[in-house]
Parts: structure tokens; sequence; C-alpha cells
DNA sequence: CATGAATGAGGATTCATTCAT
DNA sequence: CATGAATGAATCCTCATTCAT
């Protein structure tokens, strides 16, 4: 008796997990097709061929392909999101806190490079869906951007006439735009470490009240006008 | 005999503006339609509505939807790298040509909104077609400011350690986000000025050997090359 | 006053044998243009191209496509009819008569290879204006056949036991068949001539009562049930 | 266990026998059609119809249009070529070869009026597709008559003037015309039998060496090699 | 009469989604 | 739950025909 409902047990869990990989292989086959063909291009036959899963079972976890696309976005970004917003609260320093957003960013970009893709592709879409989802969801991201930012004016390190809410954009295509390319010719040129580096030395020196060269600063802070 | 001559010419003139008008006219409906639906959701009995002109007409001018599309951007984006290129070679300051760039891009994709969101909707897309457009034409546009930071290196106005190609793109991706957005929020707030201003305060500064106070303070400027 | 006059007629003569030129232009090119790619895969401007004509030019001469093929049938096939009974009349011998009959159709398909192609394609398409065309005025060509042979029967030269309708269609079955392939094998291995000497070999042995004259002949022939 | 086996493999019996049934549901429904309307005019959907199946579903056996034509040639031509050869392999004298060989033909068509008509009217078009399949396929079903001749001549019972490869364009070029108007007139006045004696008691007498009365008449008959 | 740009109806094909097995 | 055959709505593009010049 107790094996049998063990035996159940067994089997409802297994079934879960099953299911749970099924729905998490459907996910990383979506954002690869995304990524090589695009959202549009991409047809439901080649996710379930990637997936290796019958058309039909794609159906069974997500309501449609639109479905599919914020799914990943959801799933994926959140991750990023989360990661993220746990390494920040550990660091006070707003220099440090964009150094360790830019590494987050181009190392979870590089590591999911077909993710990376889909963001950058699909994000731009005009399509209702992904708009609403952009609009509500994806901006928590770029805001942490625009809070560190603000942190740091209220601390005396960024200058006060840097307006957060375009800083945060600026900020955020650069980095964008870095990773859009990054299969093509970028990757082969620089690492991690080095595109890091660039974009905190225009960046903080841009917008620090002390115009000194990054990294190592300087004692002296007249402040701006 | 010379009258007639005269009725034929006017005859072929009036016809090629015809013409030429409903090519342009396809083009801006294009742009409209691309701009609101994105590329794959677009009709081309959207676009011949919105030009006023039979389905069947659109043929007469463009091949196909592909080549609706990249003629917006060869011709749309053309006339921008054009207008960019002539207003360049007459000034020799880097800071300010970067200035121009900036002034210029933020112009273009205020006064032609529909064409700033097709740019940056289907530049992502992965479509063959167009990522040879993208990695053939556009690229020349980001080109611009590659040139203009290697001339600033030369002239000893901006900092050395700066990787042209990394910063053009860190640069332009900025831009880009911003302009991406417009439509939503920042238009209310933020005008051309207050914007260019903005970026250039944070990217010259981010760049420059001298970290002056932005904008006044270039004394000696060797002509360039 | 007389002047004039001669000139107003003349204007006419010439528009007129303009317009002639025109409409035989027409005809003469769509015959080579259904020749080559077949009446459903030609094009309007197909035809208006080959026959140095505007596309709207072939309207003023032609209802639709369908007219134009069948005015290719009815002038071109029309004159083959009229030429080969203006031959057969002059011929009481219904054996020279079949050998006339096979002649003029063979060097008719080869002197105009395009219409030839354009008889044996467009005379098996079911559709409705072609089939009305086909039962009404081609069966004139094959009946042809059919009354030489009454003929013969009646003149005790062919086997009373043969069906002239059968006959008839098989006859002009087996030209047709032979021409259809002209172009591709038997041109370069067989002149007209040794195709009619063939043609008649195997019919005329096939259904004359005495085996006589035609080519090599029998001496003995014991008479058919 | 073995029940289960049994309903496994009794399941795939049935699927591949739906499956093989839709095919040829549409094979012989597209046979229809054509020979109704003609390759060009037919609609897919017409066919779709004619099959009680959806427009997509026939993409799912066919590649294309031009796909069902090929198809509907290869598989049912097939199937008579096959069976023409198989009784002709049994019968060693040419004059019963040939008589099978009309009889099967006129058979064909009687029994698969539609298909008839297709191949009378396709065979003609001048589809790039289309050619090829004709001059590689169909000159098989031809040659099968010019190699009847050959051992006719070779045992002496045909005439040696006579060209094989001419005499098997008569032949198909007759028979083929004969079934082509059966549909009209021929199909009430004559059978089957009156029609292949007809042919035969032309084209034999036409092409043997012994002008004796057909069909009792063969005394001697060697084997054939 | 001649032109050829414009029209728009029509049709082959695709592919997201469903549902019987 | 899983499957994948079947569905049919949706859309790009062609081309015969028209008509203003």
């Amino acid at each position: 008796m107790l094996f049998h409902s063990f035996i159940y047990l067994l089997s409802i869990v297994l079934f879960w997990m099953k299911a749970e990989n099924k729905h998490s292989k459907i996910i990383s086959a979506a954002t690869k097709v995304f990524a090589k063909k695009g959202f549009f291009t991409a047809r439901i036959s080649d996710i379930a061929k990637e997936a290796k899963v019958a058309d039909g079972t794609i159906y069974l976890y997500f309501n449609n392909k639109y479905d599919i696309l914020l799914s990943v976005f959801e799933e994926e970004v959140g991750k990023i999101v989360e990661n993220t917003e746990n390494l920040l609260i550990a660091e006070a320093d707003p220099h440090k806190q964009l150094e360790i957003f830019v590494t987050q960013h181009l190392m979870a970009m590089k590591k999911n490079r077909h993710l990376a893709e889909v963001i950058q592709i699909e994000l731009r879409q005009t399509h209702k869906v992904i708009k609403e989802y952009r609009d509500n969801k994806f901006s928590k991201y770029t805001g942490i951007i625009a809070e560190i930012i603000k942190n740091g004016q209220l601390a005396g390190i960024f200058r006060l006439d840097i307006k957060p809410d375009l800083a945060k954009r600026a900020f955020f295509g650069a980095l964008d735009e870095i990773s859009r390319v990054w299969n093509s010719s970028l990757e082969t040129n620089y690492s991690v470490e080095e595109i890091t580096a660039q974009m905190l030395s225009i960046f903080l020196t841009g917008i620090q009240t002390t115009p000194s060269t990054f990294p190592e600063q300087v004692f002296f802070l007249p402040s701006q006008p």
C-alpha cells in the first residue's frame, strides 16, 4: 500500500519533471530558432524539431507562437534581471555598480548568444504583445541603470546636470549595439573585459564629477557648474 | 514645329514626374506602414491603400516586398548619409563634427518618425537580404563616427586609448536607443537640443583628452588633413 | 481638289495597309509565342514585344487572348485547307489525292514550324472556346481524308470494310504525331519525301483492294472478305 | 505482448493505408479535374474539392501543381506500360503482339477516360517539366511498338523497307488520335474490338510482307530471341 | 489609331493551430 | 500527455484588360 502510494507520487514527480523538461526544452529551442531566423520567419515546426517534440506538443505548453516569444523574454530576461539585482545589492559604490551591470550584461549576452539576438531583434518589433511586454517589464532592466545614476548623483559622484532617464537609454543603447554585432567582428577582437573597460572609461568619465582618468580616481573634485 | 517639340518634351517630363511621384508615394507609404505594423505584419495591400494605388501598381516599381524595404533604406538612409557628409566636410573640428552628427541624426529621426522606426526595427532583422544590406550599406553611416574619432585622436583632442570601432558602436547605439523611444516618453520631455547637449556632454567628456567643461573649451584647432 | 481627294484616299489605303500589317504581324507573333511557350504560359506582353507593338494595341485587333489563338487557327489553318482543297480538285485518283494530302500537310507543317506546334499543342486543349472551334472547323480538314477514302471505295480501289471515319482519324493522327516530333529527331533523319513515301506505303497498302503499284507491288492478291 | 505488437503493426498498416488512400484519392481527383479543365485552367481547390480534402492537404503529398501532373503520368502511365510489357513477354508472334498492344492501349484509355484526356492534352504541352518527362519516360511506351516491328522484320513477317521509328510514331499517333475523340462520337459507334480490328487490318496489311488475310494467316512461327 | 501605366481579380502556396488517435 | 496529419485562412504576386493621354 505504502509502496503503491510511493509509486503514485513518484509518477507525479517524474511526470512533473518530464513536463518541466519539455517546457524548458521548448523555450531554449525557441530561443535558438528565433535567434537564427527571427520571430516571423521561424516556423513552429522548426522549434518542434529543434526541441525534438511534435508540433502539437508545443500547444500543450504555450497558447500560441507569441506566447513562446513572450515566455522566452519573461524567463530568460527574468533570470538576468534577478542575477544583476542580487549582485548590485551587495555593492554600494555607483562606480562599481555600473561596472557590475556592464559585466553582467555582456557576460549574459555572451553566454546565451541566441537570447542576445532575440532580445535585440524582437525587442524592436512593434507587435502589440511585444510592445506591452517591452513597456511593462523590460523597462525594469534599464531602470536599474537610472537608479545607479541617481544614487551616484545623490552621493555627489555623478554630475547633477546628467538626466538619468536619458543617460540610462544612452548607456543601454551603447551596450546593446555592442552586443548586437558581437557575433560578426567584435568577438574575435575584444574580450568582455576590454569592452567593459572601454564602456566604463567613456561613460564614467562622461558622467562623473571628477574628470579623472578612469579607473584610478582623482582626489580633488571641483563641483561642476 | 518648335511648339510640338515642346509639347512632346513637356509630356515626357510630366510623365516622368508622375511616375517619380508614384514611386516616392509608395516609398513613403511603405515607410509609414512598415513603421506601424513591422515588415512582416505589413501587407502589400496596406501599402497600396496608404499610397492610394492598386496592389499591382507596386510591382511596377518594386520587384517584391523586400525590395520595397530595401528601397526605403537605400533612399531615405542615403539622403541622411549624404546630408550628414556634406555638412561634415565643411567642418574641421571633431568636437563640432560630432555635434553635427548627433544633431543631424536626431533631427532626421524626428522629421521622419516612421523611417526612424523602420530603421530601428528592421535593422535588427535577420533576413538574409536585410543582413547583406545592413552589412554593406549601413555600416557606412556608423563609419562616419569612427572617422571623426580617429581624426580627433590624430589631432590630439580625443584619448588615444579609445578604440574607434568600439566607440562608434557605443555612440550610435546610444543615439539609436534614444530615438527608439522618442515616440513614447522622451519627446514630450526633451528637445533635440537638450538631447544633443546631453549626449555630447557625456561622450565628449568621456573621450576627450582635456577633461574641461563642455562645451566652451577648445582653443587651438589645427586643420584636419 | 483632285489632289486632296487623292491624298485622302491614299491615307485611307495606307491606313488600311498599316492596320492589316499590324493585324498579321500580331498573328504571326502570336503563332511564334504560342508555339514556344504554349497558350497559357504565353503572356500578352510577350506577343506584343514579338510583334513590336504596345500591349494595348493588340486589343484594337482582337477581343481577348483566346480570340488571338482562334484567329491563328482560323487564318493559318484556313490557308492550308484552301490550298489542299484546290490541289485536290484537280486530281481524281484517290491514290494521288492521299499523296497530295500527305505532302501538303507535311510541307505546311515544315514551312510553319510554329504553327505546327500550336496546332498540335492547343488542339488538345479542353478550353471551351477551343473545343468549339475544333469541333466545328477543324473537322473539315480531317473530313477531307474521309472523303478521299469514300471516293476510293466507290471507285473500288479501297477496301469496303474500312470505316472512313476511323481511318481518317488514324491517318491524321499518324501524320500529326509524326510532325509533332519533327523538331527533335526526325527532321535530321528523314525528308518530307521519305516520310510521305513511308506513310503512303503503309496506309495505301493497308487500305487498298489491290496491293498494286505503290511502291514495290505484290502480284497475287486474294480478295479481302 | 503479442497482441500489443499486433495492434501496433495494425495501426501502422491502417495509417499507411489511410495515407496511401489520400494520395491516390488526390491522384484520381487530379486526373479527373485535369481532364475536365486542362492543367492550367484547373485550380488546386478544384482538385481538393474533388478529392474531398483541404487545399493544404494536397501539399502534404505533392510539392506543387506540376508535381501532381507528373505523378499522374508517372503512376498511371507506369501501370499501363507495366501491364502491356507483361502481356507482351508471353507472346512471341509480332502480329499478336501488335494486337495486344492495341487492345491494351484502347482498353486502358476506355477504362480511364480522364487519364486518356490528360495524356493527350498535356503530352503536347511545352512546359519544361512536362517536356522532360515526356522525352524521358513516355518514349518508353512508344518504344515498345518499334521493338515489335523490329522483331517482325527479323522474323521476316514485316517489310524491311518500313522504318520502325517512323512506323511507331504513325501507329501511336493513329491510336492516340482515335482515343482522343472517343468521348464524342466514336464511343457510341465502335467497340474496342472493332477499332482494334480496323487498326490492325490497316496497319498489319500495310507493313507485313505477306498480304494475306488478317488475322488468320501465320503458319510457321519461329520463336523470337 | 497607338500607347503603356494602372488596375484588381484570381490562385498557388504557407503555416499556425486543431483534434482524432 | 504526445503525436503529426489535416485544416483553411491568409497573402504575395501575376497578368489580362482598360483607358487617359
